[in-house]
DNA sequence: TTACTATGTGAGTATAATATCACATAGTAA
DNA sequence: TTACTATGTGATATTATACTCACATAGTAA
């Protein structure tokens, strides 16, 4: 691959890693990976604020990690790809990685 | 788990996802994927100052993501844990879907 | 010693991300 | 129509990130 197309692959990656790179949408995901929801309750589950529930939504969305339909008043959200799950258990080893390192150094002191 | 466990897990996931958000880092990551560097090779590599190229990789190391050695004057890094290349798995699955919805928008005009 | 190289870091600036409030829109139901 | 509900968005303030420059440190080599 060329560089510049390198360049523009980081550049899309990194845009991705960013919509899921924060607490409330982790834990948006982390909800919506039990099925489809509506921004309402969404809200409710995650204890934020609508209007910035809505934003997130709106990042995650733009993103391509989600998808919406509208359903009479309410617009209800779910995972446009359930590869993100996938996610998780990446970022879940390194976790553990971290576990056992904290581990070793409490064993020494 | 309770919530507040919960809530614990969504920001240390969101620490690490940071970690990688960021066009340049990604670079880095994908360069060591290939093997151990030091930090003069990295940014010629990723063609970024040096000072600019440290401080990513120090938070990269603080979040978990590498590991580095001292020999001589050189700081070698490397991947503490390969399974974060698996996060480029799941990334490039969520960039294949916005593909394929381009291409119908695409057919549709 | 001196000169050089690789690296990290403080200071300053510029840019981006986040949360909140108030309001607008649009569908529902009486 | 009016009242209500679910949602999105502009404006704003706050905070976090990123980049550059200059300098400090520490190892190397003559």
């Amino acid at each position: 691959m060329s560089d510049k197309k390198k360049l523009l692959l980081f550049q899309k990656q990194a845009e991705i890693a960013k919509a899921i790179a924060h607490p409330l949408r982790i834990a948006i995901v982390s909800f919506l990976a039990d099925g489809e929801q509506c921004v309402c309750d969404i809200a409710k589950h995650v204890g934020s604020e609508r209007s910035n529930v809505s934003r997130h939504l709106s990042v995650m969305v733009k993103a391509g990690l989600l998808d919406f339909r509208k359903e009479g008043l309410k617009v209800i959200y779910k995972l446009k790809c359930v590869c993100i799950i996938d996610f998780f258990s990446c970022v879940t080893s390194v976790l553990k990685q971290q576990a056992k390192d904290n581990q070793k150094i409490l064993q020494v002191l």
